[in-house]
Parts: structure tokens; C-alpha cells; sequence
DNA sequence: TCTGGGGTCCTAGGACCC
DNA sequence: TCTGGGGTCCTAGGACCC
């Protein structure tokens, strides 16, 4: 049997935790440059605020009806995103982190017959009572199937008390027919409109179409999922989730005409990229850099380009992606244009200890320790006291975060008070 | 009349997820 | 004024190999 547990509106749940004003209140957590919607408590979901909302239109919606609007503060989530995690490894070995707020957890060495829903029932009470994030859980006998099961758990809290159980074909067909086509995890918006034209509704619609169908218009992928859905275990557990491609992508406060504050921008990119290659213990072969004007405006000039450069030996030296990157972004700039996103994104990804050495080039030998004294100075101070020359060393740069909470679990100056 | 057969690797684009 | 960021996998087609 599978399980997924997932948070309940994790971004504004982690919020609630630390701020109690919140609790009961609608709340509703921007995305990155205080953008749009990304996170909303039942409150506010019940009020109508859609997810993706662009803030600036919905001003007026959120104070009319007293909805806590909050920037997204990531430290945060993503800590308690792994204290989460770390509990469920107190009830099974078998664990994938699919996402922030959600793992999929296997039950591989289970004796039959065992209360499942008892054992989802300690996972709840567990996680809610150690970090105060509320769960749903559901249990399948496949990966697919616990996907619904949890739906069904949210959806309905009062009778599930946030966990569903599929253990019978009963409950499988009558779970499948409640499930709308267009909530079935892997069927989105594309694939909705050709299912509907086949008057394919539900998931169990989709698990009565023909496998020569389902592979002829579709690929081998919704086979799969098809083949989940009824109840064949097909989909596995994945728990190495090492990272096959590391991004860092921003859209910037304003926009920007002059290359010197986009290298600026690329180099802080490209070094943030270097420390997430570190701290997976990969290297990389092939750098991205991609920069675009703001898409929202379609009066002005729009210029969209990316570029790669390959690298002649793997790294995760700082110096060298970030040095490739600021060059590779001044041959794609263009004058004239008014840029509001840039990115640069690592592949060909290698573990770092198991590089193929190069015949002709390889990377100066200091680099290694240079960056191992560079991540843990970090680490140490925090605030990246360490930087390139070439990265922003004023601050001047910053995202647009105005109504941020502080880092209660993350940052010593900003633990919590107890009066 | 009639022109083989079996592979690999890479890339761009498209679908999906949270 | 103002619209996020970071991932995965599959397929088709082209280039190349013997």
C-alpha cells in the first residue's frame, strides 16, 4: 500500500503556526516579488480569491473582505516543510518527497491485515501535533490511486476526518466516478479537452478507454497512469531524488536596460545555482542563461533569448559557472530593451566525486576548498557575508517583499517571543 | 519493376506536476 | 505601477554509426 500525505494550504498553514491572529481568519500568501496568489487558507478559498491571482487587481477584493494578505517566506516553508518530513520516517522507511508539502510513503513490509486507517490517523495527529501543520492522508494500493484517496480526504474532513482508505473495488470504482477527469493527478489541461471530446469525465471514464486508444492518441505515460488507476501497481516509489537540472530564475522589481545590473543579477543566479550543485554534491556540464522583457507588456519592444555554453570538464566551482554565465549573457543582450526576468539553469548533472577528467583543461585544484570554506562561512554568518566581486555587494538589488514574516525557525533574531 | 537493416545520441518542443 | 518559480518525462526528427 501507498500513502500520500499531503499539507493542507501549506504556505498559509505555516503562517498560522507562529501567528495565531490568523487562525479562523482568511489568508493568502503571494508568490515571489509579491506578485500573485499562491497560497490560500479555506477562508479565503471559500470567499472566492482564486489561486493565481494577480494582487494588484485584487487589492481592493482582499480588504473588503478582511483577507490576511502575506509575502511568501520561503526559509520558513521549506523548514518546516522538513521537520514535516522527518516525522513521516518515524512510521516508514519507504519515503518520496514529491514536493514541499507532500511525500508519498510505501508500506512495503506490512503484515495483512493491518489498520491502515489508524496508522494514517497517528501520521495526522503526529505532524499536527509537532508542527501544528494540518494533513490529509490517503492510502491506496497504488501510487495513482492514493492520489485520490486523498482528494476524497480533504474534500470531505467531517466524515473522513482528513483520511481515506481505498482497499476494496467498491470503494476504488465509486472514488474513480466522484473524481472529475480534470483533478486526476497527470491529466491536465491539455489532455482534459481531448478526454472531453471523447466524453471522458471522470477517472473512471478514463480507466474504460482501450489501452491501443489511450496509446495511439497519448504516450506511454497515461498508459501508466491508466494501468495505476485500476489498481495495477505501475508507478514506483522514487526516493532518490537527486536533481537533474538546478534553476535559479527571477523577475526583478523593475526593468532593467543596462547590462551592468543584469550581470549583477546573472552572476547572483549563476552563484545561488553553484550552492545548490554543492549541496547536492553534484557538478554540472552545460549552463543556461535565459533573459526576457516583461510579457505583460505587449506595447514594448518583447525580446525573449536563452543560450547555452558547455563546459569542457563538470564543476560546481562559483567562480567558473558564474564567470561563463555573465559572458554568455553579454552576447545575448540587446540594447533597447527593457528586461524584467533573467535565469541561469545547470545541467548535465554529475555526482562531483565521479567527474570524467578532461585530456587538455581541468579546473584549478583550489576551487574545491575555496568553495568548501565559502559554503561554510556561510552557513556560520548566514546573510551571505561571502560573495563574488562581481554580485551585488550594496544590497541595493532586492525583491519586493512587503508584507514578509519574520524567520521564527531560521533566524536567531527572529524567534518567536513567549510572554 | 526492383535501391537494407539496425542501432545510438542529441535537441526542441510539448505535456505534466507542485 | 503591479501578473512566480522550479522541476519531470516523453516524442519526433535529424545526424551519425556499422
Amino acid at each position: 500500500m501507498f500513502a500520500l500525505v499531503d499539507c493542507n494550504n501549506f504556505y498559509a498553514s505555516c503562517e498560522r503556526v507562529f501567528n495565531p491572529n490568523l487562525q479562523g481568519q482568511p489568508v493568502a500568501i503571494l508568490s515571489n516579488n509579491d506578485g500573485c496568489v499562491i497560497s490560500r487558507s479555506d477562508e479565503a478559498k471559500a470567499i472566492g480569491l482564486p489561486m493565481g491571482a494577480p494582487i494588484f487587481k485584487w487589492e481592493a477584493f482582499c480588504k473588503a473582505n478582511n483577507i490576511k494578505v502575506l509575502s511568501s517566506n520561503y526559509p520558513l516553508y521549506g523548514d518546516m516543510s522538513s521537520r514535516v518530513m522527518s516525522i513521516l520516517e518515524h512510521f516508514t522507511p519507504d519515503i518520496e518527497v514529491y514536493s514541499i508539502d507532500e511525500s508519498f510513503i510505501e508500506f512495503k513490509a506490512f503484515k495483512k491485515p493491518f489498520d491502515f486507517e489508524d496508522y494514517g490517523n497517528q501520521i495526522r495527529t503526529r505532524i499536527l501535533k509537532w508542527t501544528g501543520i494540518p494533513t490529509s492522508v490517503g492510502i491506496a494500493p497504488t501510487k495513482a490511486l492514493s492520489k485520490v484517496a486523498n482528494k476524497v480526504a480533504r474534500k470531505f474532513p467531517a466524515r473522513t476526518k482528513g483520511v481515506y482508505v481505498i482497499d476494496s473495488e467498491e470503494k476504488r470504482i465509486k472514488a474513480l466516478k466522484w473524481i472529475k477527469i480534470e483533478d486526476v493527478w497527470g491529466i491536465g489541461m491539455g489532455l482534459t479537452k481531448k478526454l472531453k471530446r471523447k466524453n471522458c469525465k471522470t477517472a473512471y471514464d478514463f480507466t474504460q478507454l482501450s489501452n491501443e486508444w489511450i496509446r495511439t492518441h497519448f504516450s506511454i505515460i497515461e498508459l501508466r497512469l491508466k494501468r495505476d488507476l485500476e489498481g495495477i501497481p505501475t508507478l514506483q516509489l522514487e526516493e532518490d531524488k537527486t536533481k537533474k537540472a538546478i534553476a535559479t530564475t527571477r523577475s526583478f522589481e523593475y526593468t532593467y536596460s543596462d547590462i551592468d545590473n543584469i550581470k549583477e543579477r546573472i552572476s547572483t543566479f549563476a552563484t545561488s545555482c553553484a550552492e545548490k550543485l554543492r549541496k547536492q554534491k553534484s557538478s554540472c556540464h552545460v549552463i543556461i542563461v535565459m533573459l526576457r522583457s516583461d510579457r505583460h507588456k505587449k506595447d514594448s519592444p518583447q525580446h525573449k533569448v536563452s543560450t547555452s555554453v558547455n563546459l569542457s570538464y563538470p564543476t560546481n566551482s562559483s567562480l567558473i559557472i558564474s564567470n561563463c554565465a555573465v559572458n554568455a549573457v553579454m552576447s545575448i543582450f540587446k540594447e533597447g530593451i527593457k528586461y524584467k526576468r533573467a535565469g541561469v539553469i545547470v545541467m548535465g548533472l554529475v555526482p562531483e566525486d565521479n567527474v570524467q577528467l578532461n585530456l587538455f583543461d581541468s579546473e584549478n585544484p583550489k576551487h574545491y576548498p575555496l568553495m568548501n570554506s565559502i559554503d561554510s562561512l556561510n552557513k556560520k554568518y548566514g546573510d551571505y557575508k561571502i560573495k563574488l566581486g562581481n554580485q551585488d555587494l550594496k544590497r541595493t538589488w532586492k525583491m519586493r517583499q512587503e508584507r514578509l514574516s519574520p524567520r521564527y525557525t531560521t533566524n536567531i533574531k527572529d524567534i518567536i517571543v513567549v510572554k
